[in-house]
This record gives C-alpha cells, structure tokens and sequence, in this order.
DNA sequence: TTTAGCACTCTCGATATTAGAGTGCTAATT
DNA sequence: AATTAGCACTCTAATATCGAGAGTGCTAAA
C-alpha cells in the first residue's frame, strides 16, 4: 500500500466518511462545502483523479461523484481512521446489562448478539465457543419410561449436553447409579481417544452407553463453531444498497447456510484481535457487496468463539469495530470469570 | 359463508388455482383456454363479476384480470380444495430422516423445520414443546473453579436446564453430593409451587440453590413456547410479491420479532389440528400480505409445541397443510415414543 | 340464459426530452 | 510548478408522450 500526500489522504478520508454517511457518490464540490479545506473543487478534482488512478476510488459513470473501492476502505480502515473507543456510557450500559443476565452461556450469547446489533446498527453473528479438546467431567443417567435412560454428559468447562438413549435391555435406576459411579471414576479427566482407549474395561451393558459419550465428545470437539446466534437481521435491510432484492438474496443466503458462516467464524478462530474482511476479499464470493467485522474471544487454545457483525461495505468501520472489540473482550472476561 | 352454484365455485376454484401457479391475475379467456368448461368467456365475465360482487375476487385495475380476495382463498381452501395427504413417497422420505436421527429433540425440532420449509417451499417455524406444569425429576450441583458451581436440573418429561451459580460460601463436591440427595429425595415429582411451600424444610446454604431451582421451574413453565426453529427464510423471498423491498421488511419483522411468533404460535397451542391463518385475519397487521398454516403437536395438556409454514397468500395451501399435518402427527409420535 | 361483438379503460413498455450534476481539460493566475 | 476559473461535454434520472395489448362491461342477438 503506497504512500498518499497527507492532502490525499485528507481527501480520501473525507470522501470515505461522506459516502458511508450519505450512500451517494460524492462530488469535488460536496468535499468543498461540507468540509473547506481551503482548496478550490479543481484541485479537488485532481487528486482524485490521482486517487482513481491508484485504485482507491472509482467513478460509477463519467458524470458521478466518486465511489471508495474496497482498496479505499482498507486504506481508511488501516490508516486514517484512527482506533476509536466505545463511548464510556455506551460501555457501561452494555456492561451492566451483561452483569444483570444470569450465569449462563446462553443468555449471554443472545444478549451479545442483541448488544451487537444495536451498537453497530448491523447485522450480528455470535458463535458459542468450542473446545479444541474436551474432557469428561460428569455423567448422569436417569431412568425415562421403557429401556430408556437421559444420558446427561458434563465435560470440563462447563458444557453440558444431553441424549436419551435406548437400552437394549432396560436397568433400574439403582443399577445406572452403579454405572454412573464406576464410569466416572473411570473417566474424569479423560478425552474421547483416552476413554476409547479404556472402554476394554466395560461390561457389555455399560457399552452403549460409553459409545454415545465418546460419539458426543467427538461431535462437540468436531464442531468448528458452537451454535450461531443471529440477531439484527433488519439493520442491514435497511440500507439503501439494500433496496433492490437481487442484492438482498446473496445475504440471506450467507446468514441462512450455517456452513458459510461457520468458515467465516473459524477463520477468525486461530488469530487475535479485530479483523476486517472487505468485500470478502476474493474469498468469500457471498460477500462481495459486504463487510464483516470479527473477532474471537475466550481463552486461545482453551474454549474460543467468535463474533462479529455483517454490513454493507458503506459501514461505519470505526463503530463497529469498536463495538466488536468491546463486547469480545467483555464475554471473553465474563467466560473467564465463569469458567475459570 | 354463502352457498355458491357449482359452476361459480367451479371458476372460483379455477381463477385461485391458476392464480396461485402464475402470480398473474387471471383473465376470463386464459381460465377458457386452459380448462374449457365448454362455457364462453363471456358467460365466465359475468360470474366472475359475481363473485367480486360477493368479495371473493378483485380487480388491480379496469382493465386487468381477476385476483382472489382473502375470502376467496379462504373459501377455496375451506370448500373447495378438499383435503390431500402427502405423497407416499415423499411421507416416507421424511419418515426415514427422522428416524435416521439421534434420539434428541433439539436435532428434530431443526429436522422439522428443514423439512417442512422443503416441502411447502416456505419459510418454517418450529416452536419447541412446552409444559404447562413442570415436575422436578433430578437434581446435580457439580463443583466448579472458586465457589462456583454448576446446577443441572432434570424434570419430568426429559427436559434439562443447566445454570451456573456462584456460592456465598464455596462447598466441597461431597457436601454437593449430600445436598443433592437430600433434595432429590424432598422434591421429587413436585412442581414449583410445592416446592417453593416446602423449603421452610432447608438449611439456609441449600436455600440459594432450591431458589435458583423454583425460579428455573418457574420461567419455564411461563415461556409460551420453547426455542422457536426457522428455516426455509430464502424460499419466501423467491416468491414474485417479495420482489419490493417493502413488502419483505414486515416479513423480516415477524421472523425477528421471537415475541410476535410466540404470539401466532401460541394461538394454536390450545386448539387441535391443522389452522390456515390467510391474511392476518384482522388480528395480525404484519400478516396482511401472508398466510400461515399451523398445527400443535404433541400431547394436549402435556408437552404440547406448535409448527408451521410461512408464505404469500399466493400459497399451494394443499401442500403445505398436508406437510404440516404430517410432520405435526409425526414429530407428536416420536415425542410421546420418546418421553412417554 | 348464453354468447358474440364492440367500445372503452388502464397498464406497461418504448422512446424522446430536459434539467442537473459532475467531470476533465485548458488556459490563466499565483 | 501548483492552483484555479471557466467551460464544453457526458451521463443519469425524472418526466412526458405514445401505442399496443389485455381485459372488461355492456348491448343486442341467439
């Protein structure tokens, strides 16, 4: 990425802001009303023949004003916006909201979500975090009616997951507190691989049951994302590049094909900090007219999510990123805090 | 609802039918054209314009064809559609996925919901089943880090919460152990209300958990429906009248607004069988341009949830009043297999 | 009671026209 | 050498006009 004069740069910046706020091409001449910088329209005009030369701005016909490409808003995202904060007030209402949900991991993605979405007037993404490797904690089985037991597995961290089960032949329940002692001395502390590894142990009965748990560790491990709280879904409607439905469908598709969103999410996964992916990047066809803020949160290495939010590329970048990074850092404290 | 000569409910029958397929309004000679009634188009005009005279058809315009009213759909589906099942093979297809399934309500309830947004080709919604009373079935405080501690709560009927709780003072896991079955024993099979009458029986460390437990209880039992599942978004979106943006903001709205779906879903929770709701009926505003066909599953007075299917008022009610019927009869059959 | 025939209405698409916004270039100015 | 005023030029978007076509409603005949 070269080097612009600061004046460039000055109008580059200004052409950005004013596009994001008004979604209209804009003119040498708006550049000079809205914001004098003390330089006549001409001049104007030149650097930003000079800018479209560059690749930074574009014309959408010979008789417009100019348009940021998305070499443009990467400049302005990397270069001249600045790192901008979250107001203080903004910051603590959001926190107090998360102070005032209960304990769960649950409510807390559906408020991020919520949180996110309003903030940054976009469309929010929150995926629960996943574990690289779980770990048994805890089993529970409780008789149901018939040769059915629940099946209620606690991994470290704090995951619970449930299944019922069909036994070939049924047990009282004494005999599956039995089970469930012997399982779990078995077994705390272990992985999937290490439990498969030791189920030469079992009696025959006692094999169905620790087949399901390592087929439900495995599934939990496998997942590159916990499940996708969406919220928002108007904000992005909203925008008037939105207007024509042909560009509206590409969006839905993205927020309704988990799949795709679960990549987008992943690869967020292994880095750190805020990334801003524009335009999909030649990555992403999907989201071509797009932006996505992202960023994971958690613990590295132990249980990670991500978040982020989806807009039009006409987005305002400083307060999504923002507001990203805040409520990353407030849910990764709150997992922290619940998890340990 | 007045009684129509047969040839009238013959070219209503025809005008919604072929109405529905094209999207266009229907012109005397094209009904002529494509199902010769042996009658001419002028004798059609004039029955046609007895039936905008009694409100089951209009006009866009002088000059165009005819266009069902809400009361003409709703004539067409009460009287004259006649009830159709499933295809066979296609009833078995479904059947199969779902017994191809694990044992796990949460994966039917999203089965379902892609399955009748396949189906119907609509928009799906799929309201987990609730109850009206819940019964404590099983208790489990499982320590974690610092004073915390994990409360998974088992009720009657299979279903499980988990919640986080942070301690006033921290307890060993075999003190947790002792508590649980103390409460196990105490508590089992009472509903909240019984058990919030019996705790003046608790030492003051327990009473911060069985508080935590009547509360669980308590928000579950006020949820009008579970854990609302969509699919099939796009597929309303395919249809010609959503070509406008306006007309999708208000279907965004209600697919957003988890409150409103509560609200039409509950509708049906009381009821039995297969309800067409055309055009909002009055009630719902944000309807007005959309029909939905909804039906409650599973055991009246017991766990009872609520599916259905989203679409224009321009939808192929037959089709989708067949599938939710039968998912309905068979997503009630599992559950009652499952839970008894 | 049904139907042929016809005048009438209204939409939709195509075409033309115009005002306005904004550019790029050139020549003058600083 | 950099900046700017001035102007011709381009292109869009809005508006008006027009004609074809679809479909109706009515009347009078069958």
């Amino acid at each position: 990425m070269e080097e612009l004069t600061d004046r460039r740069q000055a109008v580059l910046g200004l052409v950005v802001r004013q596009y994001i706020a008004t979604a209209t091409p804009v003119g040498s001449k708006t550049i000079v009303e809205q914001y004098g910088l003390g330089i006549s329209s001409a001049t104007i005009r030149n650097e930003m023949a000079y800018l479209e030369e560059q690749g930074y701005l574009t014309h959408p016909h010979t008789s417009a004003g100019r348009v940021p490409t998305e070499n443009g808003y990467r400049y302005f995202v990397e270069r001249l916006m600045g790192e901008a904060e979250l107001p203080l007030a903004e910051q603590r209402t959001i926190r107090h909201q998360f102070h005032q949900a209960r304990l769960d991991l649950e409510q807390w993605m559906r408020l991020a979500a919520a949180v996110l979405a309003r903030t940054a007037h976009s469309t929010s993404l929150v995926a629960a975090p996943t574990v690289a490797q779980c770990r048994f904690k805890h089993l529970e089985l409780i008789a149901a009616h018939g040769s059915r037991l629940l099946l209620v597995l606690v991994l470290r961290g704090g995951m619970v997951k449930q299944q019922m089960l069909a036994l070939t032949c049924p047990m009282a329940q004494e005999e599956l507190n039995q089970v469930t002692n012997r399982l779990s001395d078995l077994f705390t502390g272990l992985s999937a691989d290490q439990i498969a590894a030791s189920s030469y142990l079992l009696m025959p009965l006692e094999e169905q049951i620790v087949n399901l748990v390592i087929e439900m560790m495995e599934e939990a491990e496998a997942r590159s994302s916990g499940e996708i709280y969406r919220d928002g879904l108007m904000n992005i409607f909203r925008q008037p590049e939105f207007s024509e439905i042909e560009n509206v469908r590409p969006i839905i598709r993205i927020l309704e094909e988990q799949s795709l969103l679960e990549a987008i999410l992943a690869e967020v996964l292994n880095s750190s900090g805020v990334q801003v992916i524009i335009g999909g990047e030649g990555r992403w066809d999907e989201l071509s007219e797009c932006s996505v803020v992202v960023a994971p949160y958690g613990e590295a290495g132990q249980a990670v999510g991500a978040l982020g939010v989806l807009g039009p590329m006409r987005m305002r970048y400083g307060r999504a990123i923002s507001a990203v990074r805040y409520v990353a850092d407030l849910l990764g404290d709150l997992i922290y805090d619940l998890y340990g």
